[in-house]
DNA sequence: TCTATAATGTTATATTATAACATTTATAAC
DNA sequence: GTTATAAATGTTATAATATAACATTATAGA
């Protein structure tokens, strides 16, 4: 039920995927009980598609796969069920890349830190305190309230940077 | 020809727009001078239009503008001349609004640190050294080397925070 | 002037996202 | 259990953003 490391998907070059992805799924059933929301099966779904692995999905990648499992699946299926992970801050857009991944801390309301390789398309979520208040600072001086700060770093991970051709997925 | 105070956008309340756009335009025929490469007419005007204020425009926006000027603008019309100046360092692209916005400072390659307003709309460009070393601090102990640093931190501006409504444009 | 290249025009279409209304499913009140 | 209510999903249509592909025009250099 921990959160992952910062950064994991780059770091750990074989985590245990399978239980970063369910103990996504567990943490995020929890808060939606502890919230009184229903994590729906579609949205269940949706999520668990998100978590498949650390390459942001687009939505309509997520909807090929929900066609071949539900009759009728469209648009507004995979946008509604993303908008409620989103406000639950299950998972992150990524502006960058008009796209969507799984969120390691749900509980921290927080905007995205992300480094996203250019070559495997990977994205690992930072969230370090010191580019935040660097931020702040900077924003406070400018007399600027600061919401949500959004920092998507494009880049190389270390996996492909070392000549690799990465992990994708 | 000096590049504007960074988030003059914010801090000067009635800065002097016009020298704002001119020294902008100025600059950006002076930097394709030296590099060799053609500022069109059709650059020149749609460099203009994002000028035009602090609060970026979508590429439609500028299309709806040049359609009633020229004969014949069409989409791949707007873009390619948007290609061309974010090639240049002449304008950004604001991720999260899918929109663009004129660079005060074309010379040094950056991604974009910009404070945009929820209420006004208007985004303010910082470039804090501060906050580009945390970042590369950050990604550097994750083994990740960083390309295009892109932060967006949607908030409030100190006009809007203050009551105002803030000065659209 | 001629040629090669760059830029723009033009048409069509891909990709991403939302609106609007109908139907179904779950909740909880009785 | 039945029923009223609200929430979720289904369904159809369309809006908003962006690019592909090829034709034409303009520019720079030989």
């Amino acid at each position: 039920m921990e959160p992952m490391t910062p950064s994991a998907a780059f770091m750990d070059t074989g985590h245990d995927h399978d239980h970063c992805m369910e103990s996504a799924l567990d943490r995020a059933s929890a808060i939606c009980g502890e919230r009184g929301v229903r994590l729906t099966p579609l949205r269940r779904r949706v999520l668990e598609l998100v978590w498949v692995g650390h390459k942001p999905l687009g939505a309509y990648e997520i909807l090929d796969t929900l066609k071949a499992e539900r009759r009728g699946a469209a648009p507004p299926t995979v946008y509604r069920a993303l908008d409620f992970l989103l406000q639950h801050g299950l998972v992150h857009r990524i502006e960058s890349l008009n796209s969507f991944v799984g969120c390691p801390d749900p509980l921290k309301p927080h905007g995205g830190q992300f480094l996203i390789c250019r070559s495997c398309g990977l994205a690992a979520e930072l969230n370090d305190h010191r580019i935040d208040q660097a931020i702040r600072n900077s924003a406070n001086r400018a007399g600027f309230t600061v919401g949500r700060p959004m920092i998507e770093i494009e880049g190389l991970c270390p996996h492909c940077r070392d000549g690799g051709e990465g992990i994708p997925g």
